[in-house]
DNA sequence: TTTTTTAGTATCGGATCAATACCACAGACC
DNA sequence: GGTCTGTGGTATTGATCCGATACTAAAAAA
C-alpha cells in the first residue's frame, strides 16, 4: 500500500465525484443540480449561526454571487425559506422548508454512503473522520475560511447542565440537538484532531 | 466525535470542494478549469492500458461526450497528445505533452494538500487510504464502473522477478514504475480493504 | 454479410460559475 | 449628525461545463 498522501487526495477527489454523480441523479427528478442537492444537505445540518448565503458560500466554495443564484432557484422551487435577520437586516436566513425537509427525506442523498459504509466499523470511520478533519483544519490554514465542524467538539462550546450548553463565542445558549449541528466558527477541541504521533 | 459515517461524507465532499478551488485556481493562469487540471493529473497517472477519454469518463464520472470536449481542448493548447491505437482502430491514446508535464511540475496541483498532510504520520494516512479505498470499492458496486487502483495490489499483478512483473488480465509484462501507476481493470488484493473487524 | 456493440466526436441547449457592478445596512471616525 | 469604509446580498453578463442526442467508424458477433 502506497503511503503517498497523494494516493488519499486521489481518493477524495474519485470518491466526490461519485457522489457528485449520484446527487445529480438523486436531483433530476425535481431537476435539481448536484450543487444544490449540496447546498439543501448544508441547510440541514448548518447552526443558527450558519444558516446564511455567506456560510454556505463558504461550506462550497464558491463565491457568494454563484450561491445567491442557486438559492433563487431554490426558493422558487419552494425548497427553501428565506426571512431577513432580526438584528442585522442586511443578512439573509435561510432554513428547509417543509417540502425541502421532503426532498431530503424521500430522496435522501447519502443512502448510498450509507451502504457503502455499511460494513466499516464505527472505529474505522471515527479514525478517518480525525485523520481528515486534521487536512481540512489544515487546508483552511493557508485557504482562508472557516473549517465548519460540529458544536460538541469545538472549544467555545461549554457544557452547563445535562441537557444546557453554552457557546462562548456567540455568547448564547444552545440545546442539546443544537451542538450536534455544523457551525462556521467552530474550532475543534485538542483531542479531537489526530496528532503528529 | 460522532461515529456516523454521514460526517465522513461530509468531510469527504467538503475537502473536494476546497481542492477544487484550489484546481480552479492553479488552472487559472493557463485558463483551464478545475476538471482540466484534474484530466491532466489523471493522465499523470494513468497505466497504459487506462489512459483512453472512456477510462477519464469513469474516473472523472461524467460522460464521454463531456470529457471528449475537454479533451479537445487540451489537445488544442497543447497540453496532451492524442494518437490512435495500434490494434483497435477505434481508440485513442491519451498522454502527456512535455507542455503539461512542464505545466503540472510547475504549478503542481498536490502541493498545497501535501503540505497540509505534511504532519500526518504515514500510518494514519495508510489506514485511512484502506478504509476510503473500501469505500470506493463499495460505492462501485452499486454503480458500475471500475475502481481504478494500482497494479501493486492487483490480483492479477503478479511478480516474475526482482524488476518484472506480470498482469495475468491483460497478459503483458509490467515494470516496476508501471506497478505504482492506475488501472481502470485493478482489482484490489484480500488485505488491502478493510476488513469489518 | 448483416447486425450489434463499442469508442469517440459533433452539436445543441440548459445550467454553473466568476467577475463586475450595484444596493442596503452596519460600524467607525470625525 | 454626517461621511467613509466594510460587509451581506443581489443583478447581470459572458465564458464554460455538462448531459442528451445523434452521428461516424471500427470491432465483434451472428
Amino acid at each position: 500500500m502506497l503511503k503517498n498522501p497523494v494516493v488519499l487526495l486521489d481518493l477524495v477527489d474519485r470518491l466526490a465525484n461519485l457522489m457528485r454523480s449520484e446527487f445529480r441523479r438523486i436531483g433530476s427528478d425535481e431537476g435539481l443540480q448536484p450543487v444544490h442537492v449540496q447546498a439543501l444537505m448544508f441547510l440541514e445540518q448548518a447552526n443558527r449561526f450558519s444558516n446564511t448565503p455567506q456560510a454556505l458560500a463558504e461550506y462550497l466554495g464558491l463565491t457568494k454571487g454563484t450561491v445567491s443564484q442557486s438559492l433563487l432557484l431554490l426558493d422558487r422551487r419552494g425548497l427553501i425559506e428565506r426571512y431577513q435577520d432580526e438584528i442585522d437586516k442586511r443578512v439573509v436566513r435561510l432554513r428547509l422548508s417543509p417540502l425541502g425537509e421532503a426532498f431530503l427525506s424521500e430522496s435522501s442523498p447519502a443512502a448510498l454512503w450509507q451502504t457503502a459504509t455499511r460494513d466499516i466499523s464505527a472505529n474505522r470511520v471515527r479514525y478517518s473522520v480525525s485523520v481528515l478533519r486534521t487536512i481540512l483544519y489544515e487546508l483552511q490554514n493557508y485557504n482562508g475560511g472557516p473549517p465548519f465542524g460540529v458544536c460538541s467538539t469545538c472549544v467555545y462550546c461549554q457544557r452547563k447542565s445535562q441537557r444546557i450548553h453554552h457557546c462562548t463565542w456567540f455568547g448564547e445558549r444552545l440545546s442539546g440537538p443544537e451542538t450536534r449541528k455544523i457551525c462556521r466558527e467552530q474550532v475543534p477541541k485538542t483531542g479531537y484532531l489526530s496528532v503528529t504521533e
